[in-house]
DNA sequence: GCCGTTTTCGGCCCGACTGTTTTCAGTCG
């Protein structure tokens, strides 16, 4: 992951923005949009490109390009600083909740001089919207629902953003004298699909250097607290990090504590009372004469009180300490586990990547077979027709020919209509390696028809793999409103397996939903919906929501040998039906 | 602003839904 293309890329999504909200043209606004989507996509650090190799990647011309030349050489861009000045930053926040597009901010700023979520809110409940052109009830209700969603969140962030950070933090803390181990800690350790802040710990003899060091990186924005043995500080973009340095001699105890989650350490200071020990950040002790009986490693913490290793991924107090005790911990799926990715795009529909870039990629991972899975002609906007998609299929099997290696199977993402409906015939869809199908539209049918929606296109015999299945975006929407112990019953009687999708913005099914689809008998396939090639490490986001669920490689169809995985492929085709 | 030419301009993903309006603008995927 490349820095400097990620805040490129929001800083021209911000003009973007700001090109909408100050009513400029659009289609300058949406081709600003394009080209941050491509830096954002794009594999290689744009800050390592001449003029001519920026104007290579898609989208971006002349002018743009500059940008971003001024950027690496300055560190901002006059014109959107000039344009940030004319409008509070408050205003572009709006934009954030759903039902506020650019238009309605706009009006909100210009008409009641609201330039806050927080003086919108107030602005609600004075009842100022009402007389404002374009501001029904609905609205306002629509505005309050999304304001609650956003504030669910609670200021948490998605895991990936905090992955990021962290594996930055330790990889420049980890370059210091003195660094006997450096990791991350916390819900980010245990996989949580947000986080609240990001807890850093170093083992080292002495911890000044590493506060101070930590104190002095290019993103500390602002120093919350420091001392000897805790500092906190906030990034540029307003995360907490806190920095705990620990003896070398009491790292497995630290990370122990540090990792949680509250809930499951509380078991186990349970277990060492009963043991008459005593646990703490610092050790394991004897309750009586405080005498330490180990603390170097996690590993031997958690057998000292008859327990082997517990992964951090189960570490919520979901039986996982009962299991341990029985000796049944479940092996866990692994990343390298995975054997293939069976839901990804290519720039055919709305990927950013040609296909052969994202083959080459896959092949990179070392994948023992890989899936393209453009979407489907129902979803209009993606402009799919039959003769494209035979050609893609064409240009694949040419390219699995080339591969040794690696197995490519052509497939498709169907668009799951309100009827259940997907977007081809029987005899069309025969012609695919393997077909996911998703719901993209029609969110608020009720209760009855999602579910009936759902399980129609499980029954689908061509359908192998329901995409997304809730639809959720992670603070920005719920997911659907469907009984799914339905749908998973269906998933598990017509072989088709769930997808647990590694977006971090989706991660869908999440971990609860995976572990009651479980149980019902259904299988899955933990993919990343990518869209570009780096998307395709998100991998890696998917897994820990699997392993969070407790799910084997026996329960993920992509880690299985090609030959157990086509088994199941045709299985499901014989089985499915009514 | 980008792109691809019918090569220096003219088109740019397109349709549905929703709420507000009184015939349509704004938002979304």
């Amino acid at each position: 992951m490349t820095r400097s293309n990620e805040d490129i890329a929001a800083l021209l999504q911000e003009y973007a923005d700001l090109i909408a909200i100050t009513g400029g043209d659009a289609f300058k606004a949406r081709a600003y949009e394009k080209a941050a989507r491509a830096i954002g996509g794009h594999p290689v650090d744009v800050a390592t490109l001449d003029a001519k190799g920026l104007q290579e990647i898609p989208n971006v011309g002349r002018s743009i390009a500059d940008k971003i030349r001024e950027y690496l050489e300055t560190g901002q861009i006059a014109l959107i600083e000039e344009v940030r000045a004319s409008i509070p930053a408050g205003v572009r926040e709006l934009m954030a909740i759903p039902a506020l597009g650019p238009k309605k901010a706009l009006a909100l700023y210009q008409e009641l001089e609201v330039s806050s979520v927080d003086g919108l809110l107030e602005a609600i409940h004075q009842e100022r919207l009402r007389d404002l052109r374009g501001f029904g009830q609905k609205t306002e209700e629509k505005i309050l629902h999304g304001i609650e969603l956003m504030q669910k969140a609670g200021g948490r962030i998605l895991l990936s953003a905090a992955m990021d950070v962290a594996d930055q933090v330790v990889a420049d803390l980890s370059t210091l004298d003195g660094c006997v181990a450096c990791t991350y800690a916390g819900s980010l350790r245990r996989m949580r699909e947000t986080i609240g802040d990001i807890d850093i710990l170093v083992a080292a003899e002495h911890s000044t250097p590493f506060m101070d060091a930590f104190r002095e990186l290019p993103y500390t924005a602002e120093v919350i607290a420091h001392g000897a043995k805790k500092t906190s500080i906030r990034t540029t973009k307003g995360l907490q990090v806190d920095l705990r340095v620990l003896p070398p001699d009491s790292w497995g105890a630290g990370l122990q504590y540090f990792t949680g989650s509250k809930a499951h350490n509380i078991r186990v200071r349970e277990m060492a009372v009963r043991h008459r020990l005593k646990l703490s950040e610092y050790g394991l002790f004897h309750a009586k004469s405080g005498r330490k009986v180990t603390s170097r490693r996690e590993e031997d913490i958690y057998a000292r009180l008859g327990l082997p290793w517990i992964p951090p991924t189960l570490r919520e107090d979901r039986g996982e300490i009962a299991a341990g005790l029985r000796d049944e911990l479940p092996e866990l799926l692994t990343e390298r586990d995975i054997r293939g990715d069976l839901h990804t795009h290519t720039d055919l529909t709305d990927g950013l990547a040609p296909l052969e870039e994202m083959v080459a990629a896959a092949a990179q991972r070392g994948y023992a077979y890989y899936a393209v899975t453009d979407h489907a002609p129902d979803l209009v906007m993606q402009r799919m027709t039959d003769e494209k998609m035979l050609a893609q299929r064409e240009r694949v099997r040419e390219l699995d020919r080339k591969h040794r290696g690696m197995r490519l199977l052509h497939g498709t993402e169907l668009n799951i209509g309100p009827e259940g409906e997907v977007d081809w015939p029987a005899e069309f869809l025969a012609g695919f390696d393997v077909c996911v199908a998703s719901v993209h539209s029609h969110f608020t049918q009720s209760r009855d028809q999602l579910t009936r929606r759902l399980i129609r296109a499980c029954e689908n015999p061509y359908v192998a793999v329901i995409g997304h299945p809730t639809t959720r975006r992670i603070g920005k929407r719920p997911g659907i409103d469907a009984d799914f112990d339905a749908v998973y019953a269906a998933c598990a009687r017509t072989g088709t397996a769930l997808e647990v999708n590694g977006h971090p913005e989706r991660l869908d099914l999440g971990d609860e939903e995976i572990l009651r689809a479980k149980r019902h008998g259904v299988k899955f396939a933990v993919d990343t919906d990518a869209h570009s090639v780096p998307d395709l490490a998100h991998m890696r986001y998917g897994v820990g929501t699997a392993q969070r669920a407790w799910l084997t490689e026996d329960d993920v169809i992509n880690a299985w040998p090609l030959q157990r995985l086509r088994r199941f492929l045709r299985e499901g085709r014989e089985c499915s039906g009514g």
